[in-house]
DNA sequence: CATGATACTTCGTGTTATGATGTATTACGT
DNA sequence: ACGTAATACATCATAACACGAAGTATCATG
């Protein structure tokens, strides 16, 4: 997908991956990757982001032998896909503009 | 609307507000008003990257005793829009993996 | 023992939206 | 006649952001 597309969408996308419980870098990738690709510089800027936005807060814990860092969602974090959600019918209204048919030369 | 989430669709709709004929900077602004709001500094960036991409023509004319640019869609322009028609999908898929109800702890 | 998968980090770069600021003409109210 | 707003376009500096490249380190697999 164009990169400028992505953009506004990443960050919820990270957060609706670990919305049902903490998750972390690499297997969010691998979670989200169906729907958006996105890189691994790109997914670890967006966490740091995310996390200095307070929407996710992060414990480092062992596993299998290597440190692994769990990411889980705050409160502020579920507010921030309840707004994308509310500013979703405004994306709709910019689809049908876009999209509707041009009867220009009928 | 956020600013990372109106990237990638601001083109297309200043495409869109061309689509059915030709129009001109200040016209356009107020045509896509209802949906995004854009400002006169970011639509004048915006119509040159699509000039330099060969989205869109520009022809200069008098009107009222003052120069006004008309800018017209090209084929590839219709092109472009067609594609984001295309990507919309992808975009609903995001939001059905964002939006859905998360039942972790029913 | 080499290759690949897992896991995280840092850096530089290019694209882009936006506010601020500027110029110039026309329209309108008083 | 005169000030203010609307029309119309342009330029510049800035900050946010996605991403490739490159690096470090451990574990699994053949």
């Amino acid at each position: 997908m164009d990169t400028q597309l992505k953009r506004g969408l990443l960050d919820v996308c990270v957060l609706a991956a670990i919305k049902s419980g903490e998750s972390y870098g690499y297997k969010i990738i691998k979670d989200v990757k169906p729907y958006v690709e996105l890189s691994e510089s790109t997914l670890y800027t967006i966490l740091k982001r995310l996390e200095g936005a307070s929407l996710l807060t992060v414990r480092t814990a062992e596993h299998g032998g290597r440190l692994r860092k769990y990411y889980s969602i705050t409160e502020a974090g579920k507010k921030r896909i309840d707004e994308f959600k509310e500013e979703w019918s405004e994306i709709l209204a910019i689809y049908s503009f876009v999209a509707k048919e041009d009867h220009a030369n009928d």
